[in-house]
DNA sequence: ACAATATATGAACAATTATTCATATATTCA
DNA sequence: TGAATATATGAATAATTGTTCATATATTGT
């Protein structure tokens, strides 16, 4: 069975409409590759720690380092993927270098992930 | 350097309160590690593909992999990520398993990654 | 009971990735 | 200029993970 350019089950109750409606909602394929990066840019404990200590204040490589009791080798590669997707800006006074968040949706997302967490 | 237990570097000049705010706000290592676990799943373009399709409609396996042209071992694979994770719900009708959402905050948190995707 | 079909799942493989180690770069101070 | 320090980064390694392939399980209709 073959509709609208999709092979469907046998059993399949799927209606055109729906079809058009997905690929119509659907985000481009671009955008979701985009989404799926950002998600995985989440989706490490390193890096939610260092986002959870920005939460609290702007702070320096080695200090981030000294709070989750990690090399700082560590925390500076994880710091530039942060740095990548425009999760974490930083000023440099000196040699030393201050990072601090600069998104204001990673709270949201973060709370409504705890939610989802939290519950039951 | 070495204050409330946390081991700085010469240039630091994190404070007391600041380190006592951070160790009050963080959530317990467990929880961050689940937070962690929930985005991983997010940051597959399979699996973000799978809960676009389901926020349009309910839908059997097979009628998912159709939409996303693969095949359903894959689908069935990531589904029961899905599944682990609580974030889809299924039922079953015969032979056929409908799957769809089992969490509001999933559009929340994909709108707002999306907002940050977006902008710039 | 048998064939057909929908879904689930284990093993294998390839690809991705986080950390470590060594080292490079940049800045300050003596 | 040289020593000390903060940060960045490349290479190597170990661990994780998504897909495929083969196959198992479950259900329906004949």
């Amino acid at each position: 069975m073959k509709e609208n350019g999709v092979e469907k089950c046998d059993v399949s109750v799927i209606h055109n409409e729906t079809i058009r409606q997905v690929k119509n909602k659907m985000p481009k394929e671009e955008k979701l590759y985009d989404l799926a990066e950002l998600f995985k840019v989440f989706g490490d404990t390193t890096r939610i720690k260092i986002i959870q200590v920005l939460f609290v204040s702007e702070m320096c490589v080695c200090d981030i380092a000294a709070l989750l009791n990690m090399t700082q080798s560590a925390i500076s590669h994880q710091l530039r993927v942060l740095k990548q997707t425009r999760l974490v800006k930083y000023r440099k006074e000196g040699k030393v270098v201050y990072y601090s968040l600069d998104d204001d949706h990673i709270k949201n997302i973060f709370d409504q992930g705890l939610l989802h967490i939290t519950e039951r």
